[in-house]
DNA sequence: CTCGTTTCGTCGCTTAGGCAACAAACGAAG
DNA sequence: CTTCGTTTGTTGCCTAAGCGACGAAACGAG
């Protein structure tokens, strides 16, 4: 047990986690998410995702600083696998790889409003941050892994890029689940990556509204 | 944890069971049970069971002496459920509630075999006299409950007609279900009943085949 | 028969989790 | 304002669970 200091950082080297930690993790993640179809955010205490999860109070503040920080890591850990999951096929920097980012970073943030009722104002400031992070560092990658697809953004340097994106996209998100009649998440998107990428001659894929 | 000496007994009165132990117990349990459901009992292993509840092999043994007695534990566990689920509006010791407990026990010993492919004759011989000590103990308390209702049982005492109700129904099941075509449980139970409750004027309801 | 493989029980040591109690912060009455 | 109840983080002590290793059976193949 790790007091004090906390481990939530999942590095994906080490697959040698205790089965205790991953099953007690599981447990608190799984009463939160829970309790958060049930009521608000601010409505539940640590208590109560404690006693849903058949874990002692301690126990929660060995693994998670606080509940803001539970909210985090745990909608962190849900868009990594989003990301990940539509894009194992797409590794190459492109434009239209890019689309496909900020689709799954939209329909992901679109998503997690309705889970969680009257909650998305709550948490917004608390786990913007995050998911900003959580972006940032999935595009640092992906350009890590093809860096010649730099080109496509004025030739500004990884971490601009990255920064950019990241910003962009969330900002995006956030303000086109602000309306009730809005378009397509597609077509939000291409507005933004319009924007970011320069190119000779225009997409020959992808409607604009 | 108790290394060495069972705990296996689960006293109704002490309802302060750790957390932990109660978790590791329905790990292993349901592991248990969904591997019963793929294969037969000699062919699975404690580290099979071990395995799938994420369990290490020492904490197995620190709560079951082993597999035998794992498979009666559950099942007497079960058991004992299903008489208390059918039986907590008839306390009183009546030939008609009699009726009621034996048809509670025929039903959940086809039940069980059911469950099970290809394994009920394995067990047998390890689980019948857990389960017979679970129906004897349930009647010795059904007894302890009205001890009035003794009369109907020829003046035994309770000991003997605990003894032999657990004897005559377990028996009674395990005949019961080895033929293809018999009768319903209701059925086969009233023969038994018969010859145990002593009555001045034959029971009013109930169908004798 | 002996050999290798597997499973079984068991053991000592380490670590995660349960428990009870605590001070501090907060809000809602009184 | 004070008082009471609740929630929040935190701590020390104890116990359950994980881990690795071990020798003893069981078992089949050569």
């Amino acid at each position: 047990m790790c007091r004090g200091n906390m481990q939530v950082v999942e590095c994906p080297h080490e697959a040698k986690v205790d089965p205790r930690v991953k099953r007690t993790r599981k447990l608190i993640i799984d009463a939160f998410r829970a309790l958060m179809n049930e009521r608000p955010f601010a409505e539940i205490s640590v208590a109560d995702i404690t006693d849903r999860a058949t874990v002692n109070r301690a126990t929660f503040y060995a693994h998670f600083e606080d509940k803001d920080h539970l909210a985090s890591s745990m909608i962190k850990g849900e868009l990594e696998v989003a990301l990940l999951e539509k894009l194992k096929d797409c590794r190459a920097v492109t434009p239209e790889n890019l689309q496909m980012i900020g689709v799954a970073v939209f329909d992901f943030i679109a998503g997690a409003h309705l889970s969680c009722p009257k909650t998305g104002c709550d948490l917004e400031k608390t786990i913007g941050g995050t998911l900003r992070e959580a972006i940032y560092a999935f595009v640092s990658k992906w350009i890590e892994m093809d860096p010649a697809g730099l080109k496509y953004f004025g030739g500004s340097g990884p971490d601009t890029v990255a920064t950019v994106v990241a910003w962009s996209f969330y900002g995006g998100a956030m303000n086109w689940t602000k309306y009730t009649k809005r378009p397509t998440s597609e077509a939000a998107v291409r507005e933004i990556t319009k924007m970011l990428v320069k190119l000779e001659r225009p997409l020959t894929t992808g409607t604009v509204i």
